[in-house]
RNA sequence: GGAAGCGUGCCGGAGCGGCCGAACGGAACAGUCUUGAAAACUGUCGUAGUUAAUAGCUACCGUGGGUUCAAAUCCCACCGCUUCCUCCA
């Protein structure tokens, strides 16, 4: 959620973030209405309850016969009581619903608009190009007998798949590339549950617009998370964090949950859009002064990550009309996918300033003491959906992949995989 | 799944329905002493809202409700934890 001061002192501001993700301004207005309105019903409440605390005490200190009339003039100022207090919560809850709505206020800088007002920030690596007809991925699949979608299908629906033999190895040598990479950069492994409570869920804000992608396991009032930013954003919840000594980083692994529930015929070729995939997330804890920083630092390592495996790709500045609702700011970076002819994000890194930690109420002490609301970012170091970009990218003409030469000292040094000469 | 017990501040741990935002101990921080450190002593020492205010007022003792003039303290529900039994990867 945003700030409450930033509302009271700039909705100007806010205001400017609404226009530029094409949301709603005057939801601004409300909301501080709202505002001023919770906060004149809490001091009439809070001045009620003290005039009331204050006639307890007297009720019991006061002589035998004086009692009887104190006590029913507390009755009848407990019942007033009792009405500001539903008032002031009702004021509360109102401001709270108005609040929520409104989406986390953009960085400067970030293009306005909608989903193709994106900014190319650079293109980097060349374009694969082949001297023969290359196959996509599901073909390589096939042919290499590392992914084998007819029988995922079989076993559990359209958008499963099984990765098999220098498939399944593949995918964990691109994971362990990425979480080496990642603690090498002072990013915490954390493996985390990706069955959640309600409120959790509620609280890193996926129950809102992406409600219809979530799994939901009713016999228990769990979630399935389609990211472990879920656990690693819910880790601190309510806590005061030490970041005297820099931020706290975390590179969280998981097996993620979607529903595509809104994306019907929408890539269902192949293993790009998948209900189940493994990832591996980076997280930080950050002082908000240097959550900008911080953007980069994570954008560094997916592009490192990116370069390690060999692929060409572009990193966008998303436009503000097409962040979530918590990002301020959100760099994609897409791989070129030489099937397609086109780039497909393989990371997201968002900046979601105080937003996040403001409704998940984590909380760093400042040098004087004092506490303020951290900033959280998160950022895609490896997804299973990389290996349709590297699968394609490093074919060759007898159908057989090249290896990264990163991945490959999780591959007992293989080179290549080869089509299997079937007996 | 069955039984019992428990959930209090950074930690440990008290707390008769009013004098409890909460004893006491530890940790931490500041100071005195010391060449320095330790020890000892003194002081500070939860979070948030409101406010010009580190004044006052208000809220918070797992969460939500209830009883009462008054609830950390009584009642109910839920969540969580521990131990025992059962069961098992």
């Amino acid at each position: 959620m945003i700030d409450l001061n930033l509302l009271r002192e700039n909705p100007a501001a806010i205001k400017a973030s609404q226009r530029a993700r094409g949301a709603s301004e005057s939801l601004v207005d409300e909301a501080a209405a709202a505002d001023e309105a919770w906060r004149a019903k809490l001091i009439e409440f809070e001045n009620l309850r003290a005039e009331q605390n204050a006639l307890s005490k007297e009720v019991s200190t006061a002589p035998k016969e004086e009692k009887g009339a104190l006590v029913a003039k507390a009755q009848e100022l407990g019942s007033r009581v009792k009405a500001a207090e539903a008032a002031a919560n009702e004021a509360s809850e109102e401001l709270n619903t108005l609040v929520w709505k409104i989406e986390n206020v953009v960085i400067d800088g970030v293009p306005a608009g909608g989903e193709d007002d994106f900014l190319v920030i650079r293109e980097v690596g060349t374009k694969a190009t082949f001297d023969f007809e290359p196959r996509d991925h599901v073909a390589l699949g096939e042919l290499l007998d590392i992914i084998d979608l007819e029988r995922g299908t079989k076993i559990s629906g359209s958008r499963f798949y099984f990765l098999k033999g220098m498939g399944a190895r593949l995918e964990l040598a691109l994971m362990n590339l990425a979480l080496d990479l990642a603690t090498k950069a002072d990013f915490t492994a954390l493996i985390t549950p990706t069955l959640v409570r309600p409120e959790v869920m509620a609280g890193t804000g996926f129950l809102g617009e992406h409600a219809d992608e979530i799994y939901y396991l009713p016999a228990d009032d769990l979630y399935l998370t389609g990211t472990s930013e879920v656990a690693l954003a819910g880790y601190h919840r309510d806590e005061i964090l030490d970041l005297s000594n820099g931020p706290i980083r975390y590179a969280g692994w998981s097996t993620c949950y979607r529903r595509e529930a809104g994306s019907h015929g929408k890539d269902t070729r192949g293993i790009l859009r998948v209900h189940q995939f493994n990832k591996l997330e980076m997280f930080s804890y950050i002082d908000p002064d240097q959550a900008e920083q911080e953007h980069l630092k994570l954008l560094a390592l997916e592009e490192q990550m990116l370069q390690a495996c060999g692929l060409a790709y572009r990193v966008i500045d998303t436009a503000a009309g097409d962040l979530g609702s918590s990002a301020a700011r959100k760099y994609d970076s897409e791989a070129w996918v030489p099937s397609q002819n086109t780039y497909r994000e393989l990371t997201s890194s968002s900046n979601c300033t105080t937003f996040q930690a403001r409704r998940l109420n984590v909380r760093y002490r400042k040098e004087d003491g004092k506490t303020a609301t951290a900033a959280t970012l998160n950022g895609t170091l490896a997804t299973t959906r990389w290996l349709v970009a590297i699968l394609e990218t490093h074919q060759q003409a007898d159908g057989s992949v090249l290896i990264p030469e990163a991945l490959r000292p999780y591959l007992g040094g293989a080179e290549v995989i080869s089509p299997k000469v079937r007996g």
